[in-house]
DNA sequence: CATATTAGTTAAAACGTTTTAAAAGGATGA
DNA sequence: TCATCCTTTTAAAACGTTTTAACTAATATG
């Protein structure tokens, strides 16, 4: 049923080899030779054999993404950016989601391992540690590229890594909530790079650290949510609050509003990220932008040279991309 | 560097046959050779080359999924659904995300036809027309399963259709609408089974359809701010909306407060999707629930079914999966 | 004891390409 | 006529598995 490349040469009355030289437009064929395969190739409707393409050529043509998760708009936007570099050469992208599971992730490094894809892309949420470092070094040492992304690693002449100044980015947002007159800020998340950006901030600024305005929770709206209902309780409540992403600012506005306090009267939120519902949440959101796209694109090409045998320039082991603040309707001035 | 089968079996001091027979755990091998040969792999840390396997398996273990945008949180979450339901079998999903470009879908189409993927879904958004159905037609009828998601195929026997009741859905909507006492009700999106199910229930209410209140734009949120900015400017509002989904829906309300229309008490909005930000918003959103999660699941079991070779039962040709009104808080009684 | 059966192993074919090295054919020049 | 040099074509090897069919040796059967 399906057309092989025999096919095509035996009714153009050539060998295999000819045949393939035509197809693969090689100089050596005779014009008429070459003109006669390709008509052939064309009437028959035939398509070279991938899995065969992929056994001699020793690739596949596809790349490795991993994210932690599917739902998360950064990682839609940051996947967007990726795809849109690598299809330019041909790549397709087999997304690899591990829910925040590391085991998923040695599943997909194994994968990799075996050959089905020329390169790999690791992301993942900020700053949260990663244990399958050595494992990926592996990969990347003895298999295949492999970028990071927003993730760090033991080695970056192996492993190059491309990340934003999220630790900056926090700091920013802290001073503008400073310089907004707010003097009991909190902060929302995990212990992370964004998390140290505000505590240095904070600690700059003569303003003593209060344990109690640290609220721990999941970097989901739900975790946001949690946090909301949480300060809803309290007796003294931070004046602005410094968010580890846009979807924890998201459910801390949703429940604090639900509450009946109001963002940004009563009190100011920032979040970070700048997915695209940010500017078109009630109120939009003060957020930290990422260069989510610029980033993206970067991974890609550096992969796509990596995988075409280039060597990169050392300024190019380790590129850490600004954020920015980008003011929007979520933080006003203190109103005493 | 990378060792092959033929390292194992020589280490092991048996042929290629046996060594792949005891890999792959065949109850011919002797149990002593059995034992040999894992070690011998395991202590060279082998792992068998999918390229290779591929070829004569004549499967790659992958799928692929063609949807037209990745940010859309309603495809990220049928995609996760998806992965979710066919990892269990072991397989992987490369992403084709055709930016609602129907010649990017025909690129795809010819990867799957080269074997790259062992079946395919593919999914658009709601009921925009496909004009690539034959290709894809002869894809499923002489390459690999195909199953479509709120698509809509001439052949069900060939391509099975998940699909949900869009138009019973924005018929329920807009009922509700009109027993909450509205009756200049607007629809917001495009021609589609939604804009139908919204015709219908305002004729069969005794409603004149007003052709001024159905406001054509871009299915996104920055077409939703471009019908919530000409509402502004409008003499005579509609005083409820019918969106083709939530991101119109979010747009609009995004327009109108910021033009100081208050939702719901000037006006009542309604979405479509039910996508996870609709019920965190300001105010949460009153939607259409569509099952996603259940769709995704079961085109994805389909997709698998098939690929083992199995045959549907004619029941599972045409799936139609009801929608839900889920009332929140941007909708509300008709204040005159 | 000859034969049939079974267990275990393996050589070889197959998957469908690309690529290499050799061959064939034709033209050129001496 | 022969050697030389292109141009064009092709047989065969390679990619790294799985699988088939054949083979060997050991065991059971009559």
């Amino acid at each position: 049923m399906v057309i092989t490349l025999k096919d095509v040469a035996d009714q153009a009355g050539v060998s295999l080899a000819t045949a393939s030289l035509a197809l693969n437009n090689s100089s050596k064929v005779k014009a008429e030779t070459f003109k006669r395969v390709h008509q052939i190739a064309q009437k028959l409707n035939y398509i070279p054999n991938a899995r065969a393409q992929a056994l001699v050529k020793r690739a596949t043509k596809t790349i490795g993404l991993i994210i932690p998760e599917m739902v998360n708009p950064f990682f839609a936007e940051l996947t967007q950016a990726i795809k849109d570099t690598v299809i330019k050469e041909g790549y397709n992208i087999i997304l690899c989601c591990t829910d925040y599971k590391s085991e998923e992730e040695v599943k997909y490094i194994n994968m990799f391992k075996s050959g089905q894809v020329d390169g790999a892309i690791f992301s993942c949420m900020g700053d949260l540690m990663q244990k399958n470092d050595e494992m990926v070094l592996d990969l990347a040492k003895n298999y295949i590229p492999v970028v990071y992304v927003e993730r760090d690693s033991a080695n970056h002449q192996i492993i190059p890594i491309i990340k934003s100044d999220l630790k900056d980015g926090a700091y920013q947002a802290t001073k503008y909530l400073i310089e907004l007159g707010h003097r009991e800020i909190g902060f929302v998340g995990q212990s992370s790079e964004r998390m140290e950006g505000y505590r240095q901030c904070i600690t700059q600024h003569q303003i003593a650290l209060n344990q109690q305005f640290i609220f721990y929770n999941y970097i989901t709206i739900e975790g946001g949510i949690a946090v909301g209902k949480k300060l809803l309780k309290l007796a003294q409540r931070p004046t602005a609050l410094v968010c580890l992403n846009d979807e924890m600012a998201i459910g801390v506005i949703q429940a604090l509003t639900h509450g009946g306090i109001q963002v940004p009267q009563d009190i100011s939120i920032i979040g970070t990220d700048n997915i695209k519902i940010s500017n078109f949440y009630n109120p939009p959101l003060t957020t930290i932008n990422v260069p989510k796209i610029k980033m993206g694109k970067k991974a890609g090409n550096i992969l796509l040279k990596l995988m075409a045998g280039q060597k990169l320039p050392v300024s190019e082991h380790y590129l850490l991309y600004p954020t920015e603040l980008i003011i929007r309707q979520s933080t006003a001035l203190l109103s005493r």
